[in-house]
RNA sequence: GGGGAGAUACCUAAGUGGCCAACAGGGAUGGACUGUAAAUCCAUUGGCUCAGCCUUCAGAGGUUCGAAUCCUCUUCUCCCCA
């Protein structure tokens, strides 16, 4: 990769407010920049959508800047209100402690951690000391006219869905946090603009400058849409080497670009190349990379051939789930049900109908097909979809 | 505080006394095709001891041979007025 820093930074920025004074802060390089990005440890479940701010702080990091972690503790109490059409369900003490500590495992992948290169702030550390007159003199920093303007709320005003006060406070805390951590940057996803603008407003009210604001572009998830669990099709930064490897290769093809800029450090060159060929090639590389950057080479080299004797040979996978079983015989349903294959005997009998059970490969349509398990040699495989396996023996 | 509207399965959304386990679309799942891409086509989408039965239409009661549909109360939301 290049060696000019704003260059660098670029790559994973879509807006930039107030480019000159970037330039400026990132020109003297007196001192280490207070990078700010604030997490919010409502879910545990970070993903390489998440990653890509995150990619952008390491830059920094790299470049001798100090990236300032804001775990939102204090405002996920109530709920980030940014592009939801509903309110967030309030989280408790103990809820947040524990996702907050899940989310810096899981980034510890991509960013240095240590604490000599990364201030890591929770914001109950102001946000819990503050009286009710203090949180109205925060409130009065602010205008509902501005806040309701926004399109979130707007559309839910819009489709008569209920917008509550201290929603309408989000933005103000999260600017508050650059307040309190004297932040020269923040960072957040394109949809956060409003509440990193915020930030500015009330440095600027405090008497200190305003922060550069940088938002990075959406990760889009394996089928186009927004990344996001509900929709199943992201790549979770926990996953197993094979899921991530498997995951990357499900994307579909207008995507790729977007995933070879903002989740590899690959070089445009080479990505305009890659993207210029085979769309599967280049998509294994792309696969691969990521998988390195959580993993390993090795790990990913062994997800790809894996995956390539799975799906391009047809072959069984190397890692079925073994169950021993007590009894000898079984009606398929209910052994499905036992194995975790299907959640209830409905659900059983909608695949097997359905065409997508298999047992040693060969496929049952028979609901009351009944099993015999026998105790010794490489037991039974019975096969639920593509991708859901379990091997039985009679215990 | 007063008046009006509304709450249906994962989501949107029909249904306004029996034909409703509940139209339609989306999503999801399974199958065909394939590059675990897209597009397309087919099937499924409450549960069960599955040609039958059981539990669902915000919650609790009630009317009726029979209710998601009618009545009463409760909870929540939206709109208008003050």
């Amino acid at each position: 990769m290049t060696l000019d820093p704003a260059t660098q930074i670029r790559r994973f920025t879509s807006d930039i407010i107030d480019e000159a004074r970037l330039e400026k802060l990132l020109g003297e390089a007196q001192r280490p920049l207070r990078v700010k990005f604030g997490i919010d440890p409502t879910f545990t479940d970070v993903h390489l959508g998440h990653g890509v701010p995150m990619r952008l702080l390491r830059r920094f990091q790299l470049l001798g800047h100090l990236p300032v972690l804001i775990i939102g503790d204090g405002t996920a109490r109530l709920g980030d209100p940014t592009g939801r059409n509903d309110q967030r369900p309030p989280l408790s003490v103990e809820e947040v402690a524990h996702n907050a500590a899940t989310y810096l495992e899981q980034i510890g992948n991509l960013l240095d951690l240590d604490p000599k290169w990364c201030e890591v702030r929770h914001n109950s550390e102001w946000f819990g000391t503050m009286d009710f007159f203090d949180a109205l003199k925060l409130a009065s920093e602010g205008t509902a006219a501005r806040l309701l303007e926004r399109d979130d709320f707007r559309k839910r005003m819009d489709a008569q869905l209920p917008v509550h006060m201290h929603e309408m406070m989000y933005p103000l805390m999260q600017g508050w946090d650059s307040v309190m951590v004297e932040s020269d940057i923040e960072i957040g996803g394109n949809d956060q603009l409003f509440n990193l603008h915020m930030g500015r407003q009330l440095q600027e009210r405090h008497g200190q400058a305003p922060q550069v604001c940088l938002t990075t572009p959406l990760l889009l998830g394996t089928d186009g849409r927004k990344m996001s669990k509900s929709y199943g099709n992201h790549v979770g930064l926990n996953a197993t080497a094979e899921e991530m490897y498997g995951k990357v290769m499900s994307l579909s093809d207008e995507g790729m670009a977007d995933w070879f800029r903002l989740a590899t450090d690959l070089e445009e060159a080479e990505c305009q190349k890659l993207l210029a060929g085979h769309p599967r090639q280049a998509k294994d590389r792309l696969a691969r990379l990521v998988t390195a950057q959580i993993h390993s080479e090795e790990a990913a080299e062994a997800a790809a051939q894996e995956f390539t004797r799975r799906f391009r040979g047809g072959e069984l996978p190397s890692d079925i789930p073994v169950f021993q079983l007590a009894e000898p015989s079984w009606s398929l349903p209910n052994l499905m049900k036992e194995v975790k294959l299907a959640q209830s005997t409905s659900e059983a009998r909608r695949l097997i109908q359905g065409g997508g059970v298999k047992l040693d490969g060969v496929a049952l349509q028979d609901v009351k097909h009944v099993i015999e398990l026998t105790a010794g040699g490489e037991g039974l495989v019975l096969q639920a979809g593509k991708r859901r396996f379990a091997r039985l023996f009679l215990a």
